[in-house]
DNA sequence: ATGCCTGGTAACACCAGA
């Protein structure tokens, strides 16, 4: 089975390279972020004519996510992330699919620090670890994928001094990365290449993506037992190179039927 | 220290992204 992370950057903007991606990638499951689109503009038809079942959380302009599934429906777990009702943006939505459960996030990107988004992207990361160790104690399958905004270590950046007071870089975000992880969750990445240099993300900006001044910001975090299922994990890099591109690329995992490996922990 | 590039919304420019 094989899992993809992707943030189109506009959905619509990117139908093109996104249908196209979905054809040659042939993934199972996909989260999506950052659609800018309102829910009556999601392109529900051509992703179902593409073979896809999805759902998803729009919003006017901004954020927006979704889940697609290949020959199937995603049902709806939950929209939203919990512990603040006053919080519109759309950044959060989760599925139950082949046994397990899917979260699609769009951690906020917190720049400029510092300031109110900063303090807001602190709190919705809070939030999210406080739900995160609610999942796993359900003792289930669980996949926590998206665009997380935060590069977790020096090897994850093209150049960690240029980033140091970024949002994407401050201490307190890489923190609550690693703390995040604590709590038993494997970086499927960086678990299955842990001395690479792999980025995910690389800027409009100063030809970045010639020259592989990219960023790793969208990560799968896999619960233990969906840990143990892991063979595969990659970044689709050429396909940032495309016209019309997001300037991410889409990530993903490839997972076996069964366990392959002993839990570090406790193994059975 | 800043802009670079790009899409969305709106409208002859701004915001947000990272």
């Amino acid at each position: 089975m094989k899992i993809a992370t992707y943030n189109v950057n506009g959905v619509n903007g990117r139908l093109a390279v996104l249908l196209q991606w979905l054809e040659e990638a042939s993934p199972d499951i996909v989260c999506l972020q950052e659609l800018k689109a309102p829910n009556a503009k999601f392109p529900a038809k051509a992703i179902e004519a593409a073979g896809y079942g999805a759902i998803w959380h729009g919003q006017k302009s901004w954020n927006g996510v979704a889940i697609l599934a290949r020959g199937n429906e995603p049902l709806l777990t939950r929209k939203g992330l919990p512990g603040d009702p006053d919080d519109t943006q759309s950044r959060y939505i989760e599925a139950a699919i082949e046994g397990m459960v899917i979260g699609c996030l769009y951690l906020p990107n917190g720049n400029p620090y510092p300031g109110p988004k900063f303090d807001y992207k602190l709190a919705w990361f809070e939030r999210l670890a406080i739900y995160a160790a609610e999942l796993l104690e359900l003792d289930v399958p669980v996949i926590l994928a998206g665009d997380y905004n935060v590069m977790p270590t020096e090897l994850d950046v093209y150049k960690p001094e240029r980033w140091i007071d970024d949002a994407l870089f401050r201490v307190e975000v890489r923190e609550a990365y690693k703390q995040l992880l604590g709590q038993g969750w494997t970086d499927a990445i960086r678990a299955l290449h842990p001395s690479e240099r792999i980025y995910t993300f690389w800027d409009y900006f100063r030809n970045a993506f010639g020259r592989n001044a990219g960023l790793r910001l969208d990560h799968f975090l896999l619960s233990p037992d969906v840990a143990a299922r892991l063979v595969k994990a990659e970044v689709d890099k050429d396909v940032r190179g495309w016209d019309h591109t997001s300037d991410h690329a889409p990530t993903w995992i490839e997972l076996s039927d069964k366990a392959i490996k002993r839990r570090r922990k406790n193994g059975r």
